[in-house]
DNA sequence: CTTGACTCTATAGTTAACTTTAGGGTTTAT
DNA sequence: ATAAACCCTAAAGTTAACTATAGAGTCAAG
Protein backbone atom coordinates (compact mmCIF):
# COMPACT_ATOMS: atom_id res chain seq x y z
CA UNK A 1 0.00 0.00 0.00
CA UNK A 2 1.38 3.64 -0.59
CA UNK A 3 1.70 6.27 1.57
CA UNK A 4 2.17 9.96 0.70
CA UNK A 5 3.71 12.82 3.28
CA UNK A 6 1.94 15.87 4.32
CA UNK A 7 3.26 17.93 1.56
CA UNK A 8 1.31 15.60 -0.68
CA UNK A 9 -1.57 14.92 0.49
CA UNK A 10 -1.97 18.56 1.25
CA UNK A 11 -1.39 19.32 -2.26
CA UNK A 12 -3.32 16.85 -3.97
CA UNK A 13 -6.48 18.33 -2.12
CA UNK A 14 -6.15 21.82 -1.99
CA UNK A 15 -5.13 22.58 1.33
CA UNK A 16 -1.83 24.03 3.35
CA UNK A 17 0.06 21.59 5.31
CA UNK A 18 -0.69 23.68 8.05
CA UNK A 19 -4.73 22.38 7.88
CA UNK A 20 -3.82 18.95 7.78
CA UNK A 21 -2.36 19.57 10.61
CA UNK A 22 -4.95 21.46 12.24
CA UNK A 23 -7.78 18.59 10.81
CA UNK A 24 -5.30 16.22 12.63
CA UNK A 25 -5.42 17.78 15.84
CA UNK A 26 -9.24 18.57 15.32
CA UNK A 27 -10.08 14.73 14.74
CA UNK A 28 -11.04 15.24 11.23
CA UNK A 29 -8.64 12.92 10.35
CA UNK A 30 -7.44 9.64 11.33
CA UNK A 31 -3.70 9.79 13.26
CA UNK A 32 -1.57 9.24 10.97
CA UNK A 33 1.44 6.35 10.96
CA UNK A 34 4.69 7.97 11.48
CA UNK A 35 8.43 7.06 10.03
CA UNK A 36 11.15 6.84 12.16
CA UNK A 37 12.57 10.49 11.84
CA UNK A 38 8.48 11.46 13.16
CA UNK A 39 7.21 12.57 9.59
CA UNK A 40 3.29 11.79 8.79
CA UNK A 41 2.66 8.72 6.64
CA UNK A 42 -1.03 8.96 5.12
CA UNK A 43 -2.92 6.63 3.93
CA UNK A 44 -4.47 7.46 -0.34
CA UNK A 45 -7.86 8.16 1.41
CA UNK A 46 -6.63 10.49 3.33
CA UNK A 47 -7.18 12.58 0.23
CA UNK A 48 -10.26 12.00 -0.38
CA UNK A 49 -11.37 12.73 3.23
CA UNK A 50 -9.64 16.68 2.80
CA UNK A 51 -11.56 16.94 -0.23
CA UNK A 52 -14.78 15.96 1.41
CA UNK A 53 -14.00 18.80 3.78
CA UNK A 54 -13.54 21.27 1.63
CA UNK A 55 -16.80 20.66 -0.15
CA UNK A 56 -18.85 20.25 2.76
CA UNK A 57 -17.19 23.38 4.57
CA UNK A 58 -18.61 25.27 0.91
CA UNK A 59 -22.11 23.85 1.91
CA UNK A 60 -21.97 25.91 5.35
CA UNK A 61 -21.34 22.79 7.73
CA UNK A 62 -19.28 23.47 10.15
CA UNK A 63 -16.00 21.08 11.29
CA UNK A 64 -17.80 20.13 14.44
CA UNK A 65 -20.61 19.29 11.80
CA UNK A 66 -17.90 17.39 9.70
CA UNK A 67 -16.45 15.39 11.76
CA UNK A 68 -20.11 13.91 12.84
CA UNK A 69 -20.43 13.33 9.08
CA UNK A 70 -17.45 11.34 8.74
CA UNK A 71 -17.66 9.23 12.17
CA UNK A 72 -20.09 7.49 9.65
CA UNK A 73 -17.14 6.49 7.92
CA UNK A 74 -14.75 5.61 10.69
CA UNK A 75 -16.59 5.01 14.32
CA UNK A 76 -16.39 1.43 15.26
CA UNK A 77 -17.54 2.72 18.79
CA UNK A 78 -21.22 2.74 17.45
CA UNK A 79 -24.07 0.05 16.45
CA UNK A 80 -25.32 -0.10 13.35
CA UNK A 81 -28.77 1.08 14.67
CA UNK A 82 -26.88 4.59 15.55
CA UNK A 83 -25.01 4.93 12.33
CA UNK A 84 -28.39 4.64 10.78
CA UNK A 85 -29.92 6.97 12.94
CA UNK A 86 -27.31 9.74 12.38
CA UNK A 87 -26.93 9.53 8.69
CA UNK A 88 -30.99 9.58 8.57
CA UNK A 89 -30.26 13.17 10.93
CA UNK A 90 -27.60 13.95 8.59
CA UNK A 91 -30.35 13.28 5.34
CA UNK A 92 -32.90 15.71 6.75
CA UNK A 93 -29.94 18.46 7.21
CA UNK A 94 -29.47 17.73 3.21
CA UNK A 95 -32.26 17.79 2.63
CA UNK A 96 -33.26 21.03 3.72
CA UNK A 97 -30.37 22.62 2.51
CA UNK A 98 -31.18 21.66 -1.09
CA UNK A 99 -34.67 22.78 -0.37
CA UNK A 100 -33.54 26.49 0.69
CA UNK A 101 -30.95 26.48 -2.29
CA UNK A 102 -33.87 25.77 -4.97
CA UNK A 103 -36.12 28.15 -3.51
CA UNK A 104 -32.80 30.44 -3.79
CA UNK A 105 -32.36 29.53 -7.70
CA UNK A 106 -36.41 29.85 -8.40
CA UNK A 107 -36.22 33.40 -7.09
CA UNK A 108 -33.39 34.08 -9.16
CA UNK A 109 -34.05 32.39 -12.18
CA UNK A 110 -37.21 33.80 -12.87
CA UNK A 111 -35.67 37.10 -12.65
CA UNK A 112 -33.15 36.72 -14.71
CA UNK A 113 -35.43 35.18 -17.57
CA UNK A 114 -37.62 38.35 -17.25
CA UNK A 115 -34.42 40.95 -17.56
CA UNK A 116 -34.05 42.21 -21.12
CA UNK A 117 -30.18 43.07 -20.67
CA UNK A 118 -29.70 46.13 -22.39
CA UNK A 119 -32.80 48.44 -20.45
CA UNK A 120 -31.29 51.43 -18.19
CA UNK A 121 -31.74 50.65 -14.54
CA UNK A 122 -34.78 52.79 -14.04
CA UNK A 123 -36.40 50.11 -16.46
CA UNK A 124 -35.43 47.16 -15.07
CA UNK A 125 -37.83 44.63 -13.94
CA UNK A 126 -34.89 42.71 -11.98
CA UNK A 127 -34.84 45.40 -9.69
CA UNK A 128 -38.78 46.38 -9.74
CA UNK A 129 -39.42 42.39 -8.54
CA UNK A 130 -36.78 41.81 -5.83
CA UNK A 131 -38.24 46.16 -4.55
CA UNK A 132 -41.63 44.23 -4.55
CA UNK A 133 -40.91 40.49 -3.11
CA UNK A 134 -38.02 41.09 -0.66
CA UNK A 135 -35.64 38.34 -2.83
CA UNK B 1 -45.97 52.70 6.53
CA UNK B 2 -45.49 51.06 9.72
CA UNK B 3 -41.59 51.09 10.95
CA UNK B 4 -40.28 48.95 13.63
CA UNK B 5 -38.01 49.36 16.51
CA UNK B 6 -34.57 47.29 16.26
CA UNK B 7 -35.74 44.85 18.93
CA UNK B 8 -39.01 44.20 17.18
CA UNK B 9 -36.86 43.07 13.62
CA UNK B 10 -34.29 41.59 16.08
CA UNK B 11 -37.08 39.43 17.47
CA UNK B 12 -39.12 38.76 14.51
CA UNK B 13 -36.27 37.35 12.32
CA UNK B 14 -34.41 35.62 15.31
CA UNK B 15 -31.19 37.72 15.76
CA UNK B 16 -30.06 40.00 18.09
CA UNK B 17 -29.85 43.76 18.52
CA UNK B 18 -26.27 43.49 18.69
CA UNK B 19 -26.36 41.49 15.43
CA UNK B 20 -28.39 44.05 13.64
CA UNK B 21 -26.71 46.65 13.94
CA UNK B 22 -23.53 45.04 13.23
CA UNK B 23 -24.98 44.31 9.57
CA UNK B 24 -26.18 47.65 9.77
CA UNK B 25 -22.37 48.43 10.03
CA UNK B 26 -21.20 45.65 7.61
CA UNK B 27 -23.64 47.44 4.88
CA UNK B 28 -26.16 44.49 5.07
CA UNK B 29 -29.12 46.47 5.87
CA UNK B 30 -30.57 49.86 4.19
CA UNK B 31 -29.23 52.94 6.65
CA UNK B 32 -32.65 53.28 8.58
CA UNK B 33 -34.63 56.47 9.46
CA UNK B 34 -33.97 58.07 13.46
CA UNK B 35 -36.43 59.54 15.43
CA UNK B 36 -35.32 62.49 17.35
CA UNK B 37 -33.88 60.61 19.58
CA UNK B 38 -31.64 58.82 17.78
CA UNK B 39 -33.53 55.59 17.77
CA UNK B 40 -33.45 53.52 14.31
CA UNK B 41 -37.12 52.79 12.36
CA UNK B 42 -36.56 50.17 10.08
CA UNK B 43 -39.12 49.60 7.37
CA UNK B 44 -41.25 46.36 7.35
CA UNK B 45 -39.33 44.61 4.82
CA UNK B 46 -35.75 44.56 7.24
CA UNK B 47 -37.53 41.39 8.49
CA UNK B 48 -37.70 39.68 5.30
CA UNK B 49 -33.93 40.94 4.92
CA UNK B 50 -32.51 39.44 7.91
CA UNK B 51 -34.41 36.11 7.62
CA UNK B 52 -33.02 35.95 4.20
CA UNK B 53 -29.24 36.51 5.48
CA UNK B 54 -29.81 33.82 8.21
CA UNK B 55 -30.62 31.25 5.59
CA UNK B 56 -27.85 32.49 3.32
CA UNK B 57 -25.58 31.93 6.28
CA UNK B 58 -26.54 28.33 6.77
CA UNK B 59 -25.94 27.53 3.15
CA UNK B 60 -22.26 28.64 3.38
CA UNK B 61 -22.44 31.92 1.98
CA UNK B 62 -20.41 34.87 3.64
CA UNK B 63 -21.39 37.85 4.95
CA UNK B 64 -19.59 39.43 1.59
CA UNK B 65 -21.56 36.98 -0.64
CA UNK B 66 -24.65 37.95 0.78
CA UNK B 67 -24.45 41.56 0.30
CA UNK B 68 -23.73 41.13 -3.19
CA UNK B 69 -27.03 38.59 -3.28
CA UNK B 70 -29.03 41.29 -1.79
CA UNK B 71 -26.88 44.22 -3.89
CA UNK B 72 -29.11 42.35 -6.79
CA UNK B 73 -31.89 43.88 -5.07
CA UNK B 74 -30.73 47.36 -4.02
CA UNK B 75 -27.98 48.84 -5.88
CA UNK B 76 -28.67 51.35 -7.97
CA UNK B 77 -25.72 52.53 -9.84
CA UNK B 78 -25.59 49.77 -12.52
CA UNK B 79 -27.40 48.42 -15.04
CA UNK B 80 -29.96 46.23 -16.03
CA UNK B 81 -27.42 44.77 -17.74
CA UNK B 82 -24.94 44.19 -14.76
CA UNK B 83 -27.57 43.05 -12.81
CA UNK B 84 -28.44 40.21 -15.27
CA UNK B 85 -24.91 39.33 -15.21
CA UNK B 86 -24.38 39.31 -11.35
CA UNK B 87 -28.04 37.01 -11.08
CA UNK B 88 -26.59 34.45 -13.71
CA UNK B 89 -23.11 34.15 -11.63
CA UNK B 90 -24.60 33.61 -8.15
CA UNK B 91 -27.46 31.15 -10.04
CA UNK B 92 -24.01 29.59 -10.85
CA UNK B 93 -22.76 29.19 -7.34
CA UNK B 94 -26.42 28.06 -5.75
CA UNK B 95 -26.39 25.08 -8.37
CA UNK B 96 -23.17 24.03 -7.62
CA UNK B 97 -24.03 23.93 -4.22
CA UNK B 98 -27.47 21.86 -5.09
CA UNK B 99 -25.38 19.83 -7.08
CA UNK B 100 -22.95 18.51 -4.14
CA UNK B 101 -25.58 18.49 -1.72
CA UNK B 102 -27.66 16.28 -4.34
CA UNK B 103 -24.00 14.32 -3.95
CA UNK B 104 -24.00 13.47 -0.43
CA UNK B 105 -27.86 12.88 0.04
CA UNK B 106 -27.25 10.42 -2.59
CA UNK B 107 -24.39 8.57 -1.02
CA UNK B 108 -26.06 9.03 2.13
CA UNK B 109 -29.54 7.56 1.08
CA UNK B 110 -28.19 4.61 -0.37
CA UNK B 111 -26.14 3.41 2.89
CA UNK B 112 -29.74 4.22 4.97
CA UNK B 113 -31.14 1.95 2.43
CA UNK B 114 -28.77 -0.76 2.65
CA UNK B 115 -29.01 -0.76 6.52
CA UNK B 116 -31.17 -3.79 8.62
CA UNK B 117 -30.58 -1.04 11.57
CA UNK B 118 -30.17 -3.95 14.28
CA UNK B 119 -26.90 -5.28 13.15
CA UNK B 120 -23.76 -5.30 15.26
CA UNK B 121 -21.06 -2.78 14.26
CA UNK B 122 -19.01 -5.58 12.58
CA UNK B 123 -21.43 -6.75 9.75
CA UNK B 124 -22.95 -3.21 9.37
CA UNK B 125 -23.35 -2.56 5.88
CA UNK B 126 -23.26 1.28 5.88
CA UNK B 127 -19.77 1.24 7.00
CA UNK B 128 -18.56 -1.11 5.00
CA UNK B 129 -20.18 0.63 1.99
CA UNK B 130 -18.28 3.79 3.23
CA UNK B 131 -14.72 2.23 4.54
CA UNK B 132 -14.50 1.49 0.58
CA UNK B 133 -16.27 4.36 -1.05
CA UNK B 134 -14.85 7.61 0.71
CA UNK B 135 -18.59 8.93 1.48
C1' DC C 1 -43.27 61.24 37.65
C1' DT C 2 -40.85 57.46 38.39
C1' DT C 3 -39.39 52.87 37.33
C1' DG C 4 -38.37 49.20 34.27
C1' DA C 5 -37.69 48.07 29.62
C1' DC C 6 -35.68 49.72 25.68
C1' DT C 7 -32.20 52.21 22.92
C1' DC C 8 -27.78 54.69 21.90
C1' DT C 9 -22.36 54.71 20.94
C1' DA C 10 -17.89 53.10 21.46
C1' DT C 11 -14.93 49.70 22.66
C1' DA C 12 -13.35 45.33 24.16
C1' DG C 13 -13.80 40.36 24.26
C1' DT C 14 -14.93 35.74 22.11
C1' DT C 15 -15.02 31.70 18.96
C1' DA C 16 -14.01 28.98 14.89
C1' DA C 17 -10.91 28.10 11.63
C1' DC C 18 -7.13 28.85 10.27
C1' DT C 19 -2.02 31.08 9.41
C1' DT C 20 2.42 32.51 10.81
C1' DT C 21 6.60 32.32 13.36
C1' DA C 22 10.55 30.40 15.60
C1' DG C 23 13.72 27.13 16.03
C1' DG C 24 14.87 23.06 14.89
C1' DG C 25 15.57 18.09 12.44
C1' DT C 26 15.33 15.12 7.71
C1' DT C 27 15.53 13.87 2.67
C1' DT C 28 17.09 14.17 -1.74
C1' DA C 29 19.28 15.84 -5.72
C1' DT C 30 23.72 17.26 -7.36
C1' DA D 1 28.53 16.18 1.55
C1' DT D 2 26.01 20.05 1.15
C1' DA D 3 22.24 22.90 -0.09
C1' DA D 4 17.42 23.18 -1.21
C1' DA D 5 13.27 21.42 -0.11
C1' DC D 6 10.70 19.21 3.16
C1' DC D 7 9.03 18.00 7.82
C1' DC D 8 8.53 18.55 13.10
C1' DT D 9 6.34 21.02 17.55
C1' DA D 10 4.68 24.68 20.24
C1' DA D 11 2.92 28.96 20.54
C1' DA D 12 1.37 33.28 18.92
C1' DG D 13 -1.24 35.95 15.50
C1' DT D 14 -5.19 36.74 12.19
C1' DT D 15 -9.91 37.14 10.24
C1' DA D 16 -14.89 36.89 10.12
C1' DA D 17 -18.73 37.22 12.59
C1' DC D 18 -20.39 38.06 16.24
C1' DT D 19 -21.20 39.07 21.70
C1' DA D 20 -20.60 41.60 25.83
C1' DT D 21 -19.71 45.73 28.60
C1' DA D 22 -19.97 50.44 30.16
C1' DG D 23 -22.12 54.48 30.66
C1' DA D 24 -25.80 57.25 29.30
C1' DG D 25 -30.31 58.78 27.17
C1' DT D 26 -35.53 57.53 25.98
C1' DC D 27 -40.21 55.59 26.30
C1' DA D 28 -44.49 53.70 28.27
C1' DA D 29 -47.23 52.06 32.15
C1' DG D 30 -49.11 52.77 36.53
Amino acid sequence: MSVYSIGQVAKQSGVSVETVRYYEKEGLLEVPERKESGYRQFKGDTIARLSFIQQAKKLGFSLKEIGELLSITSDANTVCNDVKQLSQDKLVDIENKIKMLQQMRKSLKKLIDVCPGQAPINDCPILDALQKKGF
